[in-house]
DNA sequence: ACCTGAACACCGTTCAAGT
DNA sequence: ACCTGAACACCGTTCAAGT
């Protein structure tokens, strides 16, 4: 039998949903190797690097984000970043750590640019950030309850989690607002 | 000669200084152990595993924030907390990856929700994930930029992240004014 | 063009045993 | 109380060689 035949597309949707089962920190690429049928160094065929294929990964997380849009209301977007981010086991943590190299990330902040009216750049990186920031710690907190090894003074996190993300969106909408007066 | 004495307070010492020195990626057992003239397997006298030595590590790493104190205000605090990130090496990965096991985290949201007023729970919560998003980010920039591995259309972070900060926080003061209007 | 095979220099963690 | 020594089961990456 010959060795299997991959493509960088083929091994990112492997690695994404290898991800998605195992977790960050046991993504390695001796199992993903193993998960396509390959030798580990056959990896390094198609990526210079763990970090440019875990850049790959991050763009292909945020695929689901609208184009920037203008149309498209401030919390809509923010929500459909996070979303995004919470469809996949450390999602956030992922864009976080590869964020230098940014790919898809960079769509993501133009389409909270746009929905913030196109002139606020600042803002819109502030947004993105805090996204990014509630996301990796709410996933944080998921995956800690889900060993039970969670602080005893905290209870289930993802009901308040809603009114924390509110609380966000709504502050930069507030700030908006105010430095755009309609 | 008999073998070196340590206790949990000079691990995490050595532990901080070594982090500053190489940052996270090769800040190992192995490494730290070598650093305390130690073998690896000392350090599991102290700490049960990494994750428990590092969440230890990141309540070192907050232990410059000020006490609750509604006198300060918000913007203050919430530099003080950026601060303190920005003086670690990937500090700010730090606290975000050991955040479930809060130790220090407790101190800087209590911080931030007394000066807001004392509250709103939800506004402390989301400024504290917006400035560990955008320290994360920040750090992970100033490192891309430092080994050369930036994207081409960036220049220098540092300048236009102090905006972006602000933006931020004043999104979550005007939320603040908003919803408490004196 | 894409993969194998073997090697290099590492990891975190456990556990019996020492002092 | 705190550490050694040895082992277990792993890592990411390189590179000559194969097809």
């Amino acid at each position: 039998m010959p060795p299997a035949r991959h493509d960088r597309h083929s091994v990112v949707t492997t690695a994404l949903r290898l991800l998605d089962e195992v977790g960050l920190p046991d993504l390695s690429m001796r199992r993903l190797a193993t998960e396509l049928d390959v030798q580990p160094s056959a990896l390094y065929w198609h990526f210079a690097s763990k970090q440019e294929l875990l850049a790959a990964v991050a763009d292909s997380i945020l695929r689901t984000v609208p184009e920037p849009d203008a149309r498209i209301a401030l919390p809509e977007v923010a929500r459909s970043i996070r979303d995004a981010l919470l469809a996949c086991r450390d999602g956030a943590e992922v864009v976080l750590s590869t964020y230098a190299l940014r790919l898809g990330a960079r769509r993501a902040q133009d389409a909270l640019l746009a929905a913030l009216g196109g002139g606020d750049q600042p803002a819109a990186d502030a947004l993105f950030e805090f996204i990014l920031g509630h996301t990796m710690l709410l996933q944080q907190r998921m995956h800690a309850q889900s060993i039970g090894a969670v602080a005893p003074d905290d209870a289930d996190p993802t009901p308040d989690a809603e009114a924390v993300f509110t609380a966000g969106v709504d502050g930069f909408a507030e700030l908006s607002a105010r430095r755009r007066p309609s």
